[in-house]
DNA sequence: AATGAATGAGACTTCATTCAT
DNA sequence: AATGAATGAAGTCTCATTCAT
């Protein structure tokens, strides 16, 4: 009677099928020029089908942004469970997390841009007191905390470091991405590596020396 | 003779009308909202004159693009013309340049985020040889060339290095645009200094320990 | 073998609910917006099982006016059954009429005011000879002549008296719908009232006067 | 330089042919079936067009409905200008009101059915005090208060009068508008004289004999 | 220089209905 | 008996653009 669980998956099926293809479309034309027409010509089905599994455009957009956020949040959490030292825990995350994210460029870019807010409140990482509040951001928090487990830094710097670091790597993510067509795979991979050498490093090394 | 500057000068006026107006509903609604029935019914204007004074939407919008990028410019220049010592300069120049960002955060974004060719190929600064040709980068390049001159730093090392910063004020920026609303005034300061102090410092106090 | 009479009882019981569902929809949408689709949400099935219980929705549309029609009569020839002198007995029906009425706002404005051909050939009462060709009407009439049963009033003044009655009667019960929630308890209960008292009361007594 | 004058009158015709045509339709198939497509197809246009003429559907639905809602107040106040006694006023002015009304059928319908707050708080004449706040009740009131002048009738009696005429009129007119096809010219002028001699005329002399 | 009129395309959404299963 | 999938038509509205005047 696997009739039922057939249905299903084949529902599921078309609900992917529907959500790929707007990530298709928001790839290529920007999120703002998904429209319900447009999926329905591509899958080549009329578009009052589309609400037969979404109830309206606004579903469709946030299970893409639901996509991508997760997306981003399973990879960051792969990179936490070595048991290296603090300082190479953190190269290894941010080397992650900036791998994570450009392939998925497009999803990145249309999460983390997004102002409305119910998103911006989901991605949002500068507020005081982010650190306590956002996931992503209590990791950073958390390593930084170790790293200077023996000098007396005050929590608040340790955030705003925290907070300095996402920023400066989303900026280096979204170039990447921007000017996809125009940087070589080898320089990207020495801007990367010079980023988490110089920058980061240069960040908890400054830090350090600040403390005594 | 005079009648034909007039109707020049006149024509002008109007066109920077109709610019003006165009970044008031970007600064409102979003570069995606401007329409030409908006931009009309604000100069209280019919539709069609604005096809007298431009081709078409594309042409007032790559006009709206180029200012924004021309303001920014400027904005960099002038803190170019301090007689401080390099480091001082670099640290001056990175503060002009996120301030100037954020008192025209829409152009910014638009301006920044845009990833049609013409456009990119104004703002992108990553790919290798950047350095050179980047009008913006190049003073950056400068100025750090200028902190290591006794040392023997490779070229290339420095590109790299002016490309993280660039890369990372950029998205520091970018970020304080997006989350306005929720953070303070006070920490938006104290976020800015910490990145000056940590992170732009920190990168060229660590590349000047590598250098021996 | 009452296989078969279960089958039909549930067939007419889910017709039952279809149209009580529909009905409901009705009072609180209006009748131009049941939809087949509000229906199946309701009653928690999908859309196309209506067809199999109805040909299409102009029959349950159809089956929703003729249960209006028929409350209305039954509730009005229960009003006849009383021994009461003829005066009286106008008065009782007339107010059992408006009380019923008001009982089924929604299904009373959409019977009577309903103007498609099968309809209206039901709730016409005007036309020249409806005295005894419509039983609401035919009652009205009859209880007029029992009151001028003495003087030789012509039968088609008395058709024309009934006529006059009944379209008044519902233009009270129209306005009292239609301004439901701006007419108090009371007043709404004076107005019946002096309805009755004065213009039922005084048609039949200008009516008697005018015999001689 | 009539040029001005001619857009303008060439503006308000196609205004006109443009609510000329939604009245054809509201006339066809009630007002819940107008739709700007079925204009525009009629008009032989395309629906875009119609936006330039008016805001939006709603615009043209006020529009319709002030159309009927005037006709009528000019018609009725017409029908005041007499020096009768206020008896033969009374008649005259009913049947004033029932002949402007039988003569734009469909916009009165319309009108008068319309329960949405903003038109039910125009039509409304039934609750208590609308004697003083509604135009056309007013006028029926003043009538029936100088009919009485001597005797001592209380204002809430005669103002429950006037409720009950306009309610009874109101039903006469629209079955007469429902039963259309059904109803001879002759019998329909013999219903409104019947209805004016012996409703109206009833309950203006019951009134009276009920004050000694 | 300026405008009003007009259009065709496209946006989202709801609906009644049919059909294979 | 019941359903999910699918469609085509229709609904309102906005937009960029063209053209005659």
């Amino acid at each position: 009677m696997g009739i039922k669980e057939r249905k299903e998956r084949e529902r599921r099926e078309k609900q992917e099928l529907i959500l790929n293809t707007a990530a298709e479309i928001m790839k290529e034309d920007g999120i703002d020029n998904i429209s319900i027409r447009k999926i329905a010509n591509r899958i080549e089905y009329s578009p009052a089908i589309i609400y037969h599994y979404f109830k309206d455009k606004d579903e469709i957009i946030g299970h893409l942004m639901k996509r991508g956020y997760q997306k981003i949040l399973d990879g960051l959490s792969s990179a936490l469970e070595t048991r290296d030292n603090p300082e190479e825990k953190l190269r290894k995350m941010t080397r992650k997390y900036i791998e994570v994210s450009l392939q998925m460029p497009d999803e990145y870019m249309t999460v983390q841009l997004n102002s409305t807010p119910g998103v911006v409140s989901q991605t949002a990482s500068l507020f005081k007191g982010a650190a306590e509040k956002k996931p992503a951001l209590k990791i950073l928090f958390q390593c930084l905390r170790e790293i200077y487990r023996d000098g007396n830094i005050d929590d608040s710097v340790i955030e705003l470091t925290a907070q300095v670091i996402a920023a400066s790597t989303f900026g280096l993510i979204m170039r990447l991405i921007i000017e996809q067509g125009l940087v070589s795979a080898e320089h990207r991979n020495n801007l990367i590596d010079h980023f988490i050498n110089t920058a980061v490093d240069g960040m908890v090394q400054t830090l350090g020396n600040n403390r005594e």
